[in-house]
RNA sequence: GGGCGAUUGGCUCAGUGGUAGAGCACUCCGUUCACAUCGGAGGGGUCACUGGUUCGAAUCCAGUAUCGCCCA
């Protein structure tokens, strides 16, 4: 049967795909022939995700490592699975029910949304698996897994085999905590007030926005004033002005509600005056304007702005390190939607608390500091950017904004009396009133300037940093091992610059906070209840018992709604019950003695004790007494449970055989952009747990990048998407451009030009194997020999063998190194360039010449030389590579399961090789010579020689008829000397001549003689150079100096043939 | 502002001390015998700049310029 004259890959690659998976070629162990393993963890792709050509990169190259490694023999598993991502998944099923007009997620309720989730997850969480199949990933996918596998409601679709995630998480965080690793604090996150969940640094994206940068004065306590200079380089004053304010810029002036002190540098001498002093805050009522402190701090930038910042601690990031290293009090402002906050006391109490605070009076613990709400009465309620309008307005209004000349640059372009606020939501239109535009009238000072401005990436609202209760990875207690690792080379990060920035990183770390106010994630595994030990309770009979006078007391006053709640941890309700009972066994009966029963929340809690005490009160029956425990409602951090991925995947904590021989895994093959929020904490977390590294390599690629360098994104419109480019071009040409441009740390720009260059590489290589065929390569007849058998006696097939083994082993040393481009490129040099343009074409007049033993041989090297072609591909062009494979005889196995060669350069045959370099080289100068002096392509010529060492005529007599068919040449005779008007072709140790006096332009010639000349006297210019140059002689190493002479020398021939060659042709001129 | 990196032919990029390569594009020639998704032959780079180390620098060091990424 004849073969197609391309591969068709829309009707190959699913067939194909298939019959591997049906052979179970995939199967950890499958092929296995020896004892060592290797395991690459697969970075699991969002559940919610849709393969995008980053997915494409990063799993070919770990495609390449697999298929290479299975071939080789290697105990292989490519462990396959998916995350929960949690906002993304419910932000997708909430969609969903909106869509469908279904209830939402508060309406349905935690439990009855997470079934919805459940359910959306079985429907479409498969996708990607379905893509990444399409690309031709080996995973084995039984073993795919999920991080939510085995919680609470999972019917287990598409994840049947993964091992229970759930346990394994639930176990380390309650064995992390245990360690002392874990811990709850009130810190400031990242806040999306969308979601109403804490969210992480790599979930924000910081856009620069056109922002405004207002300028208001806090007016000094009680009138105070002071000598306000400033001062030029030289120390000269050049203004000078008393002032009873200190001039503030902010971005955020909503936020100077909470405003727990200015800042100045304390370098500063504009302000070392009043350091100490207190100042007023410009907004709120005017009977109770706070007053906050002017403290010192390093923070501030005395050469940006007016050189004070006011600390917000917890609206500010940079405000909370100053907040907290001076004991500054955080006022929280906003409530979980970002709107101000309308709880607690009314303002006019709020603010003398604090007052008192600043006065001294009094401290407040952070939690007392966070329950005082000092948003003045008439603002709560109010969305963050509406209390941003009003509160300019009010100060604006009050005079104490500052005030500039209405053509002052700063305010970029026309004045604005009052800009709008931020853009928002809510943003409105400016209610200020009209001012003249003239030049000479004053106008609030408010920069027109760009900000960096975060956003959440999936609601696309700004993020608020919050003051919130959540849990935190105390990180510096488990970073050590870490950093460690990698410091001591157990772990190897490529590039080495990744291991800088591991470094650097980690050597910074802040706690890791892994708690999310979210339902679809694993639920903490801590339950609180109410605090019974208090300590000014009093027992009135000292009898340990409760009577109702007392039971009244403690419900009533005792604090029990007021005081803190005490919390344990543990795998499961039952773990902690007895921790609660101890808890309990102190405080007077009946309540020692009560039951434990698990509610809703705190709440429920506090009710369910209620009505408990009340039934004790009339049946005095202690028995019915209970003492209720709530759950934390939150959930964790999906990259918490995905930093498990190396153990969890592999079933820990059970102790199974995969987790025997398959961790620690070998390489994680992942993004740059990732190796904090994944690769450091898979390598914290796999320490703290197992306390052994997750990996052995690291291997670290960039973006993949659009042709020009941009990053893809929907509003650019320039993103690729790779199913197209398969279903265009199939996946080889794909798989094939991400590995050849996969240079390490290189930058990743896809085109599409490139894909179709590799594209016509798979049909140059199909076109080389159909020539074979047709040629009954693959005949029965033909033995299907190992190299050690072939010992072919032609020089092209021994050479051709010797090539192949060399190629084999740049394309090892390549992969083992991670240098993906330069085993693809090796290859496509290999089979393009080597046994497409020169074996397949020299073979030609063997295969079909009348020497039987010759045709013979070359049929049986051809054969093998195919098969290498095919083997070496297979791990970056697997699709083509197994087509080819099938449709060329009878296969032991499938080429999935090729044995990778192992022949080394001991099949390197140096005189063969020389042999075909000279050959080679006389075809390529005889084609030049003809090609530039035009002598017809097709037109057989004689040739003539002069001269000739023995080394060449032997190579002539061996490979004639390859010579006379490639360069076109009839005939060749001996001559004593070439007669004028002959094209001169040269050879090491030859001299030839085409005698085409008839057809050459004389002119023509010369001028390529010359051209040649002034080629060669640049090269022998630098070769004399360097030996005549004895320092070289003497320092250089002795192979350079003997190779450079060697070099010399044959450049001194050349030049002595053409010069010969111009003295002939002057004869005729 | 801090950190990391880049700058090599028209384009995209390899190249860790021995005098510069690939692919694409371009020019010319060629469709009878594997392939026009092809073959043959060519042109094209003072390796960003300035110094230094070295017998020798695209490569190592220092500085400058421009660009990129991350963090603030």
């Amino acid at each position: 049967m004849a073969m197609d004259k391309t591969f068709n890959a829309a009707e190959a690659e699913p067939r194909l795909y298939q019959a591997w998976e049906e052979a179970g070629a995939f199967r950890a162990g499958a092929n296995a022939s020896r004892d060592e393993s290797f395991c690459v963890m697969i970075p699991p792709p969002n559940v919610t995700g849709a393969l995008h050509v980053g997915h494409a990169f990063n799993n070919t190259l770990q495609d390449i490592l697999v298929r290479w490694h299975r071939m080789r023999g290697f105990d292989t598993l490519w462990q396959p699975g998916q995350d929960h991502a949690g906002i993304a998944t419910q932000l997708q099923v909430e969609k969903m029910l909106a869509a469908q007009g279904d209830p939402g997620r508060r309406e349905l309720g935690r439990e009855k949304f997470l079934e919805k989730v459940w359910e959306w997850k079985g429907q479409y969480g498969g996708t990607i698996v379905e893509q990444l199949k399409r690309l031709g990933c080996s995973c084995d996918w039984d073993r795919n897994a999920f991080t939510m596998a085995g919680a609470p409601g999972d019917p287990r679709t598409g994840h049947e085999q993964s091992p229970n995630f759930h346990d394994a998480v639930i176990r380390v965080f309650v064995d992390m905590y245990r360690k002392g690793y874990i811990y709850r604090g009130k810190r400031l996150v990242n806040w999306d007030p969308h979601f109403e969940t804490a969210i992480s640094d790599l979930e924000v994206e910081n856009v620069e926005v056109a922002g405004h940068m207002w300028h208001f004065k806090y007016p000094l306590a009680g009138g105070a004033t002071y000598e306000y200079l400033e001062k030029d380089e030289d120390g000269n004053v050049v203004f000078r002005e008393t002032r009873d304010y200190i001039s503030i810029a902010t971005t955020r002036p909503e936020t100077m509600l909470g405003d727990g002190a200015v800042a100045v540098h304390p370098s500063d001498e504009r302000y070392a005056p009043i350091v100490g002093q207190l100042c007023e805050i410009p907004v709120g009522p005017k009977e109770h304007r706070r007053l906050i402190p002017i403290i010192t701090d390093d923070y501030p930038d005395p050469d940006f702005g007016s050189g004070a910042v006011k600390i917000t601690g917890a609206h500010d990031f940079n405000d909370y390190q100053v907040a907290r290293r001076g004991g500054i009090p955080m006022y929280r402002l906003m409530d979980t939607r970002g709107v101000m906050r309308d709880d607690g006391a009314p303002y006019a109490e709020a603010a003398s608390v604090a007052l008192a605070v600043a006065n001294g009076e009094r401290t407040l613990g952070v939690a007392e500091a966070d329950a005082l709400n000092l948003v003045p009465d008439h603002l709560r309620g109010l969305d963050r950017f509406e209390a941003r309008a009003k509160v300019v307005e009010e100060i604006t209004a009050e005079g104490l904004a500052v005030m500039t000349r209405a053509d002052d640059p700063r305010l970029g372009g026309g004045a604005k009396p009052a800009p709008a606020p931020e853009p928002g939501p809510h943003a409105e239109g400016t209610e200020a009133p009209d001012q003249v535009r003239g030049a000479e009238s004053l106008v609030p000072l408010v920069e027109a300037k760009p900000i960096m401005q975060p956003f959440g990436d999936r609601s696309k609202v700004v993020i608020e940093p919050m003051l919130t209760d959540q849990w935190f990875v105390d990180a510096e207690k488990v970073v050590g091992p870490a950093l460690e690792a990698v410091r001591s080379g157990e772990v190897k990060i490529i590039p080495e610059s990744g291991e800088k920035t591991y470094y650097h990183w980690l050597e910074n770390i802040e706690p890791w906070c892994i708690s999310r106010q979210l339902w679809w994630g694993h639920q903490i595994p801590v339950w609180y209840g109410l605090d019974l030990s208090v300590e000014d309770f009093k027992d009135d009979e000292g009898d340990g018992n409760l009577d109702l006078v007392e039971l009244g007391r403690l419900l009533n006053e005792g604090g029990m709604l007021h005081r803190g709640d005490v919390h344990h941890c543990g795998a499961s309700l039952e773990e902690v019950t007895d921790r609660f009972l101890d808890d309990n066994a102190d405080i007077p009966s009946p309540l020692s003695h009560a039951t434990l029963v698990e509610v809703a929340d705190k709440h429920a809690a506090i009710h369910r004790l209620a009505e408990s005490l009340a039934h004790y009160a009339v049946d005095q029956d202690p028995t019915h007494l209970v003492y209720p425990v709530w759950r934390d409602p939150d959930v964790l951090d999906t990259w918490f449970s995905s930093g498990l991925w190396p153990i969890g995947t592999l079933g820990w904590p059970e102790d199974t055989e995969e987790l025997r021989r398959y961790f620690p895994t070998d390489v994680l093959v992942t993004g740059f952009d990732i190796l904090f929020f994944w690769v450091a904490r898979m390598m914290m977390m796999q320490l703290a747990v197992v306390d052994q590294v997750p990996f052995h390599t690291v291997y670290l690629h960039q973006l993949v990048r659009d042709e020009k360098g941009k990053k893809m994104s929907k509003t650019t419109g320039n993103v690729i998407d790779p199913l197209e480019i398969v279903d265009e071009f199939g996946a080889d040409a794909l798989r094939f451009t991400n590995a050849s441009m996969a240079a390490i740390g290189g930058v990743l720009k896809l085109s599409k030009e490139r894909i179709t260059g590799y594209r016509n590489f798979g049909t140059k290589l199909w076109n080389a194997v159909r020539f074979a065929e047709m040629n009954e390569v693959f005949n029965d007849a033909v033995p299907q020999l190992a190299a050690s058998e072939l010992n072919p006696q032609a020089a092209v097939n021994r050479w051709i063998i010797g090539e192949t083994a060399q190629v084999r082993e740049e394309v090892d040393a390549a992969l083992a190194s991670y240098r993906f481009n330069d085993a693809a490129n090796g290859l496509y040099a290999f089979v393009w360039g080597k046994v497409c343009d020169w074996y397949v074409e020299l073979s030609k007049p063997l295969l079909q010449g009348d020497d039987a033993a010759a045709q013979a041989e070359t049929r049986a090297t051809m054969r093998w030389v195919m098969d290498q072609c095919l083997i070496l591909l297979h791990p970056f062009m697997p699709f083509i590579t197994e087509e080819l494979w099938s449709q060329t005889g009878n296969r032991a196995k499938m080429l999935v399961h090729g044995d990778w060669p192992a022949h080394g350069t001991d099949l390197i045959d140096p005189e063969a090789e020389a042999e075909m370099t000279w050959v080679i080289a006389v075809i390529e100068n005889t084609r030049s010579a003809r090609s530039q002096m035009r002598v017809p392509a097709g037109l057989y010529v004689p040739m003539l020689v002069t001269q000739i060492d023995a080394a060449g005529q032997a190579a002539w007599d061996r490979n004639e008829a390859l010579i006379r068919r490639l360069a076109r040449i009839d005939s060749l005779s001996r001559v004593e000397a070439l007669p004028k008007g002959t094209i001169s072709i040269s050879a090491p140790g030859a001299s030839f001549g085409m005698p085409l006096a008839d057809i050459i332009d004389i002119g023509a010639e010369r001028e390529r003689l010359e051209k040649s000349l002034g080629k060669l006297g640049k090269e022998l210019g630098g070769l004399r150079g360097r030996l005549g140059n004895p320092k070289f002689v003497d320092s250089a190493p002795e192979e350079v100096v003997e190779e450079t002479r060697a070099n010399l020398a044959a450049r001194e021939e050349e030049e002595r043939k053409i010069k010969e060659a111009l003295a002939r042709l002057a004869e005729i001129a």
